[in-house]
DNA sequence: TCAATGTGCTTACACGTGTAAGGCAACACG
DNA sequence: CGTGTTGCCTTACACGTGTAAGCACATTGA
């Protein structure tokens, strides 16, 4: 099949008979004040654009202009349900601003991460959103970053590990009201199960549950905390380890909805009944959590409008690059449903 | 805070004390045979790279070169983990090729889903893939979708709808399967929750189940095929109604593992058991189907691979543009799991 | 009648890059 | 000494676009 060149605006002004700078201004309507043209020399070219099938080049567009209409957005992990949220609302974010979104998602994977973040610092586009910040660990993407913003590219992550704007949702608060809620049914054997691709990412967990036991003086078991991987296998995996220690716990808290699933698959696999036997929280409230048996008692960040916020965010900082810092937490809540319960006598 | 611009080749050049073209043979490499550069000179091009800390302007580049090493990749919804698995392969298959991916998904709304194909037709890539057709359906989008044809841009569907180069994988064969797996089981009243945004795109599960039934002299009963949109929730409702028929399905195929989930939960809420009373299929066997309260009987489409498998034929199309068409078909088979069991007595 | 003001269009430059073609010195060979 | 030949670098064009500046002509006002 031959190839056949798209057709430019030399074209559409051979066509029309006109020269290229006519074309240029009848198709950004310069037609009234700076520019005038004729209605009628207007019309050839658009009978010639519409007899083409003539598209602006974006390229192009983008080097004369030095904007992209694009904005890049990292995240950890297409899999997970709550990053795909996210995404979603910064793509319909995008979408109603008129850009697109470039999507990079570094699959948890350290080797490629700092990767996918050079090679994405090529590209030009009007601003960056990031959300796993463990990209940003490695001395080399901590030099392009430090570059992308001496630059003044807009900026915003996701948590808040970095000076700039940032639409983040720590869950500090609500992982102690995860516990107290907890406690309050009497549990005092509670697993973790923290299945990050990076130790960081998820201290905002981590880090309460501790301090909140501590407060209320029960003892940590370092066994009861299972670092692990970020797949549903690895959840599954650490929560059939937690369930058959012999001081096995009566609750669970997994990271995410996705590890908190796996370990309900565990427990009944096991032959325990959640919540009867055992109590499983999750993080993130993803979509399907309330359509699980049983429907999940988890952690609500509405990550699509977070994604939204991000965006927005962006987009002020886009168009006024000098505004003060913006920051934004998004409150997050427990919320409690079905995978919960009393703590078995025994 | 100043917004520096971003150094260029005319920067380094200046810095090196040499012309911007030995700058660019040096970033290319063309410094043994075509043109030589002494390697005193290019150290210090090098250092002044280093130094300035220069990035090729991949805008520059794709306006010079043609080529944008991004591909365009068009999805119904990034809520559904099937898509994103799809998106996921795509996305390491392009990585590998050091391709970028722009991510479109249409959010199963009709009315963005030609405006962003539009949009994308702007968009400069080196490739598309499109997995839901339903975008090409208005007179418009055909315009353009003819246009990139004719240009001979490459194109990968996943359904076969166009001629094009497909890497599909239809459940044809695989509903059939299902079909004869219930009844074997001694299901005569099965219901179908059919959610889609767009009705042909699942009518290679509609179809063969409604001739799988006629083949074997099952009567079909028109209201137990009930169309739904394509979210959880649609699911759940739709399926709701269908298990408060008086003639109650003993057996529920849901068109994707999503619905089925909703499918499984709404049948607990009218305090059915799953399989015992109701059993539920799924399509796509997402990556957690293995790990739900019950484990989902489903159809196997790896979607990973077959991301990978459109990006790879969508390569192989960009390398060589006059090979003949290709074909794939991913086979996909009924995985049995614990969703579906024989037929209540009553 | 002649400058001033529109009107309608064109010519020309810039964006940052890749690369063909050309220039210039040094050196080898007859 | 004249004529390649080689090594190193520069000048110049092209990609497709947006837009400032300029040119030709018609119309207006004094």
């Amino acid at each position: 099949m031959e190839v056949m060149n798209r057709p430019t605006q030399v074209d559409v002004a051979r066509l029309a008979g006109v020269s290229r700078a006519t074309v240029s201004y009848v198709l950004n309507g310069h037609t009234e004040g700076r520019v005038p043209i004729s209605d009628q020399t207007q019309q050839r070219v658009l009978n010639a654009i519409e007899e083409l099938g003539y598209e602006p080049d974006a390229r192009a567009q983008a080097l004369r202009s030095g904007s992209t209409s694009t904005v890049a957005l990292i995240i950890p992990d297409l899999r997970n349900p709550h990053f795909c949220e996210y995404a979603t609302g910064v793509e319909d974010a995008a979408r109603e601003a008129d850009y697109h979104l470039l999507l990079s998602s570094t699959t948890l994977d350290d080797e490629y991460e700092v990767e996918i973040f050079k090679d994405l610092a090529r590209r030009r586009f009007d601003g960056l959103i990031i959300t796993g910040s463990s990209i940003l660990k490695s001395s080399e993407a901590q030099t392009i970053l430090a570059r992308i913003r001496k630059r003044g590219l807009p900026l915003v992550e996701m948590n808040e590990f970095y000076g700039v704007d940032s639409a983040s949702s720590d869950y500090r608060e609500a992982t102690k009201e995860v516990v107290s809620y907890l406690l309050s049914l009497g549990h005092r054997n509670i697993g973790f199960v923290y299945g990050v691709a990076d130790h960081e990412l998820a201290l905002d967990r981590l880090e309460p549950f501790q301090e909140s036991l501590n407060n209320a003086g029960v003892a940590i078991e370092p066994d009861l905390i299972v670092e692990c991987g970020p797949t549903i296998e690895d959840g599954y995996q650490t929560a059939l380890k937690l369930l058959k220690l012999s001081h096995r716990p009566t609750a669970i808290i997994a990271v995410n909805d996705l590890l908190a699933i796996s370990t309900i698959r565990a427990a009944g696999d096991m032959g325990l009944r959640v919540p009867d036997h055992v109590s499983v929280v999750g993080f993130d409230n993803i979509p399907m959590a309330n359509y699980l048996m049983p429907r999940l008692t988890t952690v609500t960040k509405d990550a699509y409008t977070a994604g939204k916020n991000a965006f927005e965010m962006l987009q002020a900082r886009m168009q006024t690059p000098d505004l003060p810092r913006q920051v934004i937490h998004i409150p997050a809540k427990l919320i409690v449903r079905e995978s919960t319960g009393p703590a078995p006598s025994q």
